[in-house]
DNA sequence: GGTTTTATCCTAATGCGCATAGGTAACGGC
DNA sequence: GCCGTTACCTATGCGCATTAGGATAAAACC
């Protein structure tokens, strides 16, 4: 029988496929297996075991949406690229729920080495460079807007903000009204 | 032989000390079944299923914070009020790993309805009546709130902050900063 | 206090998924 | 066309979730 032509890349490619249709948790190497048509343990010669294509899923994703924050921010500056950095985290985690729940699993620290990670926190401070904070606000900033776009993104995927009445306000507007408050705060330090 | 006397409240607060311990991820039946000295079986007696008994877990964590959170806001308005809310969360999530990932899973509309999410959602409205917001900023603040805690929680649990230079400013600071930054923005916003 | 009822806990058994070991044949170099 | 490499195979074992059906401890009743 002819070979599938297997690759590590190509496991990769179709677990974070998988991932996004069935759910990260659902993503099993015999499904792996019976999407290449192929038996089970051959896959092990090219991922090591099954967390390791998690990781593998992860570090796609972390590399997939710097690209994107590259692009989104490219050019824009001060609100403008708030909303284009936290839209794309927003977007994806919608888009690709399986590849942005494995960019939120844990890494071991050379792994996160090896990862985007260092990249995003790089386009991160590019996308605030407008407002001219001090290196060491940066550093807040970064983690303010980090906790809420992606506190956002979980929130909204879990659905929390369906749960309450039906006349309350659509998630895109709170959305809005998110930005705007962090675009204000972080004027307010650029004048410190 | 004696029977055990297990209950599904003493199931689902053993997985729960379960889950703080070794991770929600590695909750098995097997392991309470141990735990307990019975057979695996044994349990679906008390928990219908795996996912039933995350589910008790999440009901629970989030019962627990509730009460939590009404002690810690008692009595308190404005950024002390912010305070009190968002520490509630910072402190769980990491005294209570296994009970704060629980309390993060999607639940099905009616379990989510019986569940305190509704408490919770009231008392994040409490929390901000010294803000004297109009009713539609008052959902907008309570997911802008929510997005942030539960974010930099998250943030904070993956080590995503420890992965930078050794010379970061430490968590605590940046927190203090996210404190001050959702209190100016919600004080501009009582004044509309 | 003995009998009936209930339901807790048991053993047995099935199925699925991960993982290791060792064999075979398809491909790439020469 | 031969040879070495390795991609993929079958066989096997383990752990866990779950179902089915039986035994007995405990509670309920008279």
């Amino acid at each position: 029988m002819p070979r599938q032509g297997l690759t590590t890349g190509r496991v990769t490619a179709a677990a974070a496929d998988l991932a996004d249709d069935v759910g990260l948790e659902q993503v099993t190497l015999t499904a792996l297996a019976k999407h290449f048509e192929v038996a089970t343990p051959s896959l092990y010669t090219h991922v090591r075991s099954q967390a390791d294509v998690r990781t593998g899923v992860a570090l796609l994703a972390l590399a997939e949406t710097a690209d994107l924050v590259a692009a989104a921010i490219a050019g824009v500056s001060g609100r403008a690229a708030l909303a284009a950095l936290g839209g794309v985290w927003r977007t994806y985690a919608v888009e690709h729920p399986g590849r942005y729940a494995a960019s939120r699993l844990p890494l071991d620290a050379e792994t996160a080495a090896a990862s985007a990670g260092r990249r995003h926190a790089d386009l991160s401070r590019a996308a605030l460079r407008g407002y001219r904070l001090s290196s060491a606000d940066e550093v807040h900033a970064v983690r303010f807007l980090g906790a809420t776009f992606h506190g956002y993104a979980a929130l909204d995927a879990a659905g929390a903000f369906g749960h309450g009445a039906a006349d309350a306000p659509a998630s895109d507007e709170s959305w809005e009204r998110v930005l705007d408050g962090l675009d204000a705060i972080l004027r307010s330090w650029e004048a410190r």
